[in-house]
Parts: C-alpha cells; sequence; structure tokens
DNA sequence: CGTCTAAATTGAACGTCGTTCATTTAACCG
DNA sequence: CGGTTAAATGAACGACGTTCAATTTAGACG
C-alpha cells in the first residue's frame, strides 16, 4: 500500500538514528538539531516526525543503542579474559567505553525526559549489566549473602561508573594526577576480596 | 559617576545568580533561559548581558556557587562528627547534598564549555573538596603512604560520586532495591581499613 | 495511456531561544 | 535648564522544536 517510499520506516529509523550517532559523536549533544540529522538523512525535518514523535524520543532510542553497544562491549572484554580476571576486565572495559564514547555515554547518563515506556526500556539494558556485575562477583565471593553481594555489587557499579563519570566530564584530573588504573585496583582488591 | 542606577553591578549580579538558582530548583535546567531570569530580576534581557558575557558564564557562576556551599555543607558536616565518624559522615553528606539539591548538583558536573578562566574556578573548588577528603581518609589511615593515600582518596570519591551521580539521575533504583546507606557503608568500611 | 487516489514528503508558520546593538531614558554637572 | 553620559531597553537576527495544510508521486483502475 506504499506510495512514494524511497525508503521503508525501518530503514528511515536506521537512517536517523546513525546519523544522530554521527553528529553526537563528532560534536557533541550540543551540536544535535532535528533539522541537521534530517538533512544528513537528504530528507526534510518534517519527516523526522514521523517517526519519532519528538527529540526526546529520538535521543532515548540512541541510548538504547548505546546501551547495547556497551553491554556487548563488556560481555566481548569479559568473554577474552582469564576467569580470576572477568571482573577487572569488565569494569576496565566499562571506564574503556566511556572514555572511547564520551558523548554518547554521557548521554545515556544525562538526558532526563518523562516518556515512561522508553525509559523503560533503557532501565533493562542498564538492569542487565547490573546483572552481569553481580554474577561476575558472586564468582569471586562466593561465600557472599544474597544481601551482603548486592550491595557489594551496586558499590563495585557505583564506585566504577564514577569513575568513569568523572573522567568523561574531565573532573579526574582535578583530583590530583592519579591515573585511573591505579583506582580501579584499588577499589577492586578492596571490595572484591574476602577481609 | 553612575546614572540611572536602581541597583549596582553587584547587586544586579547577585538577583541574576539567585533568580537563576531559583528557576533551576524549581524547574530544572531545562527549564532556565536568560529573558526568564531577566523577567523575573524586573529587568530585560539585555541588561543581563552588561554583567555577563553570555549564558554559559552566568551557569558557570551558579555552579562556583553550588561548589561552596557544597563545601560548607561538608565542613559543617565534619565539624559536629566524632573523630572516627568524620570520613563517613563526609561522604554521607557529599549524598545528601546532591540529592537535596539534584538540579544544582548536576548543572555542576554535567555543564560543558569552554570558558577556560571560569572552569579553573570550579577546579579550585574540586580540588579543596578532594583534599578534604583526603585528609580525613589520612587521619583514618596514617600508615598509608603518598602515593597510596591519594590513589585510595581518588578511589573513595570516584565511589561516593558514583552514588551520588546515579541516585540524582534515577539510576540506582534500577540496581536492585538496595538502600543507598548500605552500600556506602560496604564501600568505606572496605576501603579505609587496613587489611 | 490517462486519471484518480491515497500515502509520502514537504516547507512555511509559530513561539521560544541566545545574542547583539542602535535607540531611548534619566541622573548628575555646569 | 541644557548637555553629557551611563543605564536600560527592546526590536532584530538566525536557529531551534514542533505542527500541519499543501504538494508530490507511485501505483490501481478504466
Amino acid at each position: 500500500m506504499a506510495r512514494r517510499s524511497d525508503h521503508t520506516r525501518e530503514q528511515l529509523r536506521e537512517m536517523a538514528l546513525s546519523q544522530a550517532e554521527a553528529v553526537i559523536v563528532r560534536d557533541g549533544i550540543g551540536a544535535l538539531s532535528m533539522r541537521k540529522i534530517a538533512k544528513a538523512m537528504g530528507y526534510t525535518v518534517g519527516t523526522l516526525y514521523l517517526i519519532f514523535p519528538n527529540q526526546d524520543a529520538l535521543l532515548l532510542a540512541v541510548n538504547l543503542r548505546t546501551a547495547d553497544a556497551l553491554h556487548a562491549y563488556l560481555l566481548d572484554a569479559v568473554a577474552t579474559a582469564p576467569p580470576e580476571q572477568e571482573l577487572r576486565v569488565a569494569a576496565a572495559a566499562y571506564i574503556d567505553f566511556a572514555q572511547a564514547n564520551p558523548h554518547r555515554w554521557r548521554l545515556v547518563f544525562e538526558l532526563n525526559t518523562d516518556q515512561p515506556e522508553q525509559v523503560a526500556q533503557v532501565q533493562r539494558r542498564v538492569e542487565q549489566l547490573f546483572a552481569l556485575i553481580e554474577s561476575l562477583l558472586a564468582a569471586r565471593l562466593p561465600t557472599l549473602g544474597g544481601g551482603a553481594l548486592r550491595q557489594t555489587a551496586a558499590a563495585v557499579w557505583a564506585g566504577v561508573h564514577g569513575m568513569a563519570s568523572l573522567r568523561v566530564t574531565g573532573k579526574l584530573d582535578w583530583a590530583g594526577e592519579t591515573q585511573a588504573e591505579g583506582m580501579l585496583d584499588v577499589l577492586l582488591d578492596r571490595l572484591t576480596t574476602t577481609q
């Protein structure tokens, strides 16, 4: 039933998201606009609104892909690590990813919107990520009970996330000239060994 | 030499900053505009640009005040704490402040701009904050050497900052229903005791 | 082949934004 | 009272997100 479709809805969606990512990666979130995305797709603004109800929905879709990419990056890093190094490697990969994709990573955690359905989808990704950390930690600390395990996992995640956050926003350099590697070692050594 | 000055430059500056803070606290950063601040002051947009070269400069000035308020909040909390609890109390105060002033706190860490002079002033505040953590940690772990001390202090700060960050952006609830209190205890117990 | 129909796409329009600056206002000086 | 000068204005500009009447065009049908 489709008339004049140079591209299907799905193709348009894919084009919009990848062009948006390109702009974000190149120039940051502040440089992104609906008009600029549309022009990069070879379309007009109006067309974007046939696919996304508004800009927030588009950015949330970008965040979904970023969260998936982060998750895949962690899984890949863990897969090639010796068992006793898995947690350390996953944490380092988390920070690596943030540093390599600062603008996209920031958008995941800094975008605030009130579209409950799409936020829930991002949440599902973050929960997966947390479950991964929890399982890796459980492997290292099999004696830990459920509650203590969950709390320690949350502390690990907060610590790693904090390092990534401070690094990506350029605030880590402000804490003396500590290199991130050493900080991470301290954090994990202390949190993942039986006292 | 002043003509028609209902308020001095300094008064205008103060009015602008406090009105900006009021908007940010009430409606968040997204709801803030130069026109809205001006109207709240009883002036017009143009007047704002006699005081601040642009919006970023105004927001950086807001951030300076937020950083000072955070610092004062920590010092106050530490002052009334028993010596062996100082670090714990400071960390809890950091998270408390973020939770009580989410929009202002986020602006400090999420605003990115390229005005080197003002950024340096914010940096000075953050360095003060880090120095505070480092000194409190040194009191708890007097045996730690300079390098190890700095790295442990950085790990503590990153952990606490990560908890505050995840909490303020609403992502902490996603890691199971761990309460922040327990996480903080785990983090500090592990990082601030001799192994 | 021509005509019609309905979906795909457009782009002008609206209100708001940050920013600029020629113009206007009013306090003081002589 | 007139002139000077700083303070304050607000219209103007280009860009933004968003809407939607108008236009374009691929395919169906005669």
